[in-house]
DNA sequence: CTGAAAGCGCTTACAG
DNA sequence: CTGAAAGCGCTTACAG
């Protein structure tokens, strides 16, 4: 049914019916009142297509996924906060994949030219990133999931990762832990620089230093979390603490602890950053585990919201968030055991 | 851009550049290549709304979430198959999000009326399923991955749980285990029948019967993996094998094995359904993991083609697979412990 | 092989 | 508060 057929049945002419349902205050309230109720009775929806061509609003939203990068659990999590976020708005998300940075470029120009999408959401940011200059030249208003080195005139949701993980290294460092491992993301996005300039300043601020061999990036498997920590305890002065980048690596890093008959939270503290799985629980495990903790699932649940703010006109320098992030001490992290207990320098 | 002045661009009237850009047989090879070489140098796309309109097709694929149904990371790796099966194909993937049956099927129907979407893909059968006739009746495309028990008179892809698990049971009954415990999905849902099944008929093809308490449901996750496996083997009989249906119950499976002081592979065994995570291996696990195994990426992508062969007019019924499940039998299944023998019945 | 023009189903400035 | 009609940017039957 189109809305010839339905203004037809409800007696009105289009112009009154497509105004009540768009909401526009110049129908009269009994008059609009009947409209909805016939296009509930009838299911008459008007077609999105024709909307979009005479409005210029595609009613979505675009995501862009890499293949290849493994980004695998958290995509899920964020999908559904931005989708539920969006739920009852008439604004869907529109999923497609690429394979190289050149392709992720192209597939921008093509969604914007055809008017496909009204948005998209950029993951994963490079401190210098070919991406955003792309879309502000394109005029295609874009979000960006995380941050750049580069002067902020974009919207943009992050998390305090500096924050985070210079606080988990300082209390490590309290506790009287020196040697500290990393196992995070790959290099060259801003968030794992975040996070590793987090323990260096942690560790400066007491005019120490870290030890930067005891770094590992990789993607966020349990395969990689078990292989740094085993190579990093095989170490001639192994680290007595772990932060993990995820709770996948944290798997793999507890694994390597088990094999090697160690206790955690007694003969090596570990620390995770928890991205809040429904399905796997820090507080859950044996022993239970210590995290810096920050929903992905709510960050895409307020990117939805910044992404409608945007569409409304927001100018994109208005929508710019870091969120803290808390710090959750449980078991498996404590004081550094006496056997290996230094002199403060 | 418009067609109109880019048809001006290259010197031909907006019939021809629109048929050269479809793929239309009847225009001159050189006047193609002309007109698709100056497409991709100026960026011309058509606007896809009103491609959608003059055709009826929307260019787009509809995936309903369920809120709340933690179907998580099996839904990355499913997403991920789908786009990867579409990539070039100019048709993207819609998600929405509902909170309940009768959201999903009005958002079926909203998306259907409104012409947003070509088709749809259902998600976790139930074995009798309302929103296979409601979708029929609407005569919207769809393909449902599972099935149901009812006619197929639809397109389907699924695996064979009921094969996959009662071979993984024939094994465990060959290596003398006699109890038996099953840690699946929640009741109702065809696959979940399809496996507890399973199991029941290895042991009746035995002459033999499996023990319904050792039977558990809930979602997916390392607390209900772990909840489970503590309360079975608190049974005065306890299982000597578990059977988990994912990567994240066994997760829980083999945290309440270990803090039970049980060895994995020698006092239990435990096999999983592995729907292939590229981020958690049973390979790699200590000890390894024996799996049931089923890429459910490679399942988003086989059904990516169904939906584009859907689209091109295949009758729904010919377009139904489903896909034997490997058995990968590693450490972690093994004989019956000495102590637990019995003598066969 | 190419083109002029109708039509897809909406929204919205304009008129009343 | 309501309506007639132009226009959004394509595709495609029809004509040549």
């Amino acid at each position: 049914m189109n809305l010839k057929e339905f203004a037809r049945l409800v007696g009105l002419s289009q112009t009154t019916v497509s105004r009540a349902l768009s909401g526009y205050p110049e129908v009269k309230p009994e008059t609009r009142k009947r409209v909805h109720d016939e296009a509930v009775r009838l299911g008459y929806h008007p077609n999105r297509s024709a909307t979009g061509l005479a409005t210029g609003r595609a009613g979505a939203i675009g995501v862009v996924v890499r293949t290849g990068i493994a980004f695998e659990p958290i995509f899920s999590e964020f999908i559904g906060g931005l989708v539920g976020g969006l739920e009852r708005q008439q604004i869907e998300i529109l999923v497609s994949s690429v394979s190289s940075l050149e392709d992720e470029l192209a597939t921008y120009q093509r969604l914007a030219a055809s008017r496909r999408v009204d948005a998209v959401i950029i993951h994963a940011p490079r401190p210098v990133d070919d991406r955003i200059p792309f879309l502000q030249q394109m005029g295609t208003p874009f979000i960006v999931h995380g941050r750049t080195e580069t002067p902020k005139d974009y919207a943009f949701l992050d998390i305090d990762n500096f924050g985070a993980v210079k606080r988990a290294t300082s209390h490590l460092l309290d506790l009287g832990h020196r040697r500290i491992a990393s196992i995070s993301g790959p290099k060259g996005q801003t968030y794992v620089e975040h996070r590793e300039r987090g323990i260096e300043s942690a560790f400066s601020e007491r005019g120490l230093q870290a030890d930067p061999s005891l770094f590992g990036n990789d993607h966020f498997t349990d395969e990689a979390g078990y292989r740094y920590t085993r190579k990093f305890l095989d170490n001639a002065d192994p680290p007595t603490a772990v932060l993990a980048g995820s709770m996948m690596s944290a798997l793999g890093a507890m694994r390597a602890i088990r094999a090697l008959g160690m206790t955690l939270g007694r003969d090596i503290s570990l620390i995770v950053h928890d991205d809040v799985f429904p399905y796997l629980n820090a507080d859950n495990m044996a022993p239970t585990v210590s995290t810096m903790r920050s929903s992905i699932r709510s960050a895409g649940g307020r990117i939805a919201k910044f992404a409608l703010q945007l569409l409304s006109g927001a100018a994109p320098e208005t929508l710019q968030e870091v969120w803290p992030v808390e710090l959750v001490l449980r078991e498996s992290s404590g004081p550094v055991p006496q056997s290996r207990k230094r002199r403060a320098l």
